[in-house]
DNA sequence: TAATAACCGAGACGGTACGTCAAGTCTTCGG
DNA sequence: CCGAAGACTTGACGTACCGTCTCGGTTATTA
């Protein structure tokens, strides 16, 4: 019995609001993206892809860039790597993981129109930099598990190193705007592994 | 007596453009962005600050995206690094050349901006990339000169590498959202030469 | 019981138009007529004047032209004249009537602006000829009127006639540019009902 | 050999205007007009057209409006009708003459763009006004005839019952937006022959 | 059971920027 | 000085999008 009603009281009065609606709107900004690019992404198209009026989004999300950030976050979302014991194995898994999220249809377009959307003051400049920093905390993890375990450099700067890795990846799909394949994460796994992985 | 008029006026009939205007013009956008940030370049303040009208603005750029790419040219241009005898020396030149401009106020919008607008379809997109190779390319032939030297790893694919060094700074302007410091390129350079440099 | 909600709201969904906007922006396009004529309506003056967005203009009328027909309608609407038993003193009331409108400030301008609107091609035509016709139907009926009486000779083309009793007050005014007064009126009463009169 | 002289002193120094030019324009204006209507009636088209620069016709006439009255005159000019001996004739005369004009295509648009042209303040409305003026001389001069002959009625004026000839044709034509014809024409003369005729 | 409060779609609203077009002027070259 | 060609400013045009507001109506919680 006890902790039945502690959800109940977390819904004031009045209609609650349709869970259909947020999944609904978020999929229409990737399907939009993704098929036409960030310039068609519209507010009125997402509702109207949606399905869904105007207000119905705006009592969500503050504004398009909320939005825009949360919709990216439902496509790059956090990443986990398990313990491998080795940092190496760990630095193409999240290597890998990366080729293939991008590698998918819109997910260079959207990337593109989150930076801009970046730019913004005020609260979205907030979301968006706790997001970015969600992206790279795995990358983070291993970098210090492999410090603890002896096969990172003690003398490596994790902010700088975290950087090394999540860097070229995205840079290739937005600024060079070619798709990242297996053959560079390999290049990049080693080329990383070398820079801050303890000499034999 | 031949050849004395080589280079005959390559001027069609009619009144030639002024080239004060094309300068005012790009000088308005850097300022604009610097000063208020992307929201405020817009083509009507553009021109106002410019002392210009509209279509003196639309004869020379198709359109915002491509008026974009051209000032971001003459912000963040071509740079060149003399053959310093040393990968490591070049390769900090180049790191550090990156952190002055990358810390000049309105970059980091200039680049967001520029990001968004490559987004287009059409001739825009052959603009941005072109650009973005040019970037490059000075890091292209560090990486190469190095390789003929010795001094940097026979089996380093230059392309990845060049990636490798250009992406991290970017990034960290981008959507880490901080001014690198000399304190980064160092790191950098240090984890780079480790990389790709050729075992001592 | 029946019949008790026979005049429900015949009102779509969504918002309903703001029939404020609807006459704030005619009035303003008749002032910025009488004040300072023709050029003076812009779009945006009248945007601007009747404190109005260009948008909410737009969605009540497809171009300038439009907008321009529906001002002068309700400026130079239509105009009744009882049966008064006598042709010659209903013709004298269409004539008389005529000129207290003509001679409002900003009407010669209007019409003018209204006749150069017609020109077009498409739906305006349509609107403007429909309003023509509307123009006139007064002095058709009269004329019918009056050949029932037997006051009117029979023999007269009534659209022949209507023609010959509405064009000279609007030609004075709009070709000769002179504002007619009372003084033609009653010379144009006196030819008029000799021409279509019946004799004694 | 007197006389030799005379054009000589006429012109300036430099190169004389050539003739080509001013017909090309007009005739330019009018196919123009004739062919697409009066909004193709742009500077740049006409200035085309003609193959005649921009420059070169602003140095003809001061404005748009200037040059459309011009090319009206070249279209409808002035009108003579030689003494018949009868009024009724005379008046038949100058209605049919019109009427072939009136129904040239292109006419009701070129009269339509005079018309709204003449809206404009400052020296385009005295040439309208003294080309209005023209227009409608000849009327007057058969009414005065046949006033001094006696087959007008002594009371009509003058003034007042040339606005009754002229209005009625350009009114069809312009405001009901029909071509008027011969059975028109021979409508009009009966009743204006009775409204200033002098009784049998 | 009734009231209330928040939800829903639809669509008009103000504001602001876009990219285009026309008028009239000015500048270059050549005849 | 005339001519063609074309760049220049000014200012209006009509469209698109954003974020808000107002409708009529629905759905849940509270009184």
């Amino acid at each position: 019995m006890a902790g039945g009603q502690v959800k109940r009281a977390e819904r004031g009065p009045g209609r609650p609001r349709e869970e259909r609606v947020t999944g609904a709107v978020l999929s229409a900004v990737l399907d939009l993206v993704t098929e036409q690019g960030m310039e068609a992404v519209t507010m009125d198209a997402v509702a109207a892809r949606a399905g869904v009026s105007k207000p119905a989004i705006y009592r969500r999300w503050p504004g398009k860039h909320d939005l825009m950030i949360a919709a990216a976050e439902t496509r790059i979302g956090v990443l986990t790597v398990p313990d491998l014991g080795d940092f190496r194995a760990e630095l193409r898994a999240v290597l890998d993981a990366r080729v293939e999220v991008y590698r998918m249809p819109g997910t260079a377009r959207l990337l593109a129109g989150l930076i801009a959307a970046a730019e913004e003051g005020g609260e979205v400049r907030g979301a968006y930099q706790s997001y970015a920093a969600r992206i790279m905390s795995e990358t983070r993890k291993i970098l210090e598990r492999g410090k603890a375990r002896g096969d990172v450099r003690a003398d490596v700067d994790v902010r700088a190193a975290a950087t090394l890795v999540a860097a070229p990846m995205i840079f290739r799909l937005v600024i060079e705007q070619q798709l990242p394949d297996e053959g560079f994460a390999a290049d990049l796994a080693d080329m990383i592994a070398r820079a801050v992985g303890a000499p034999a």
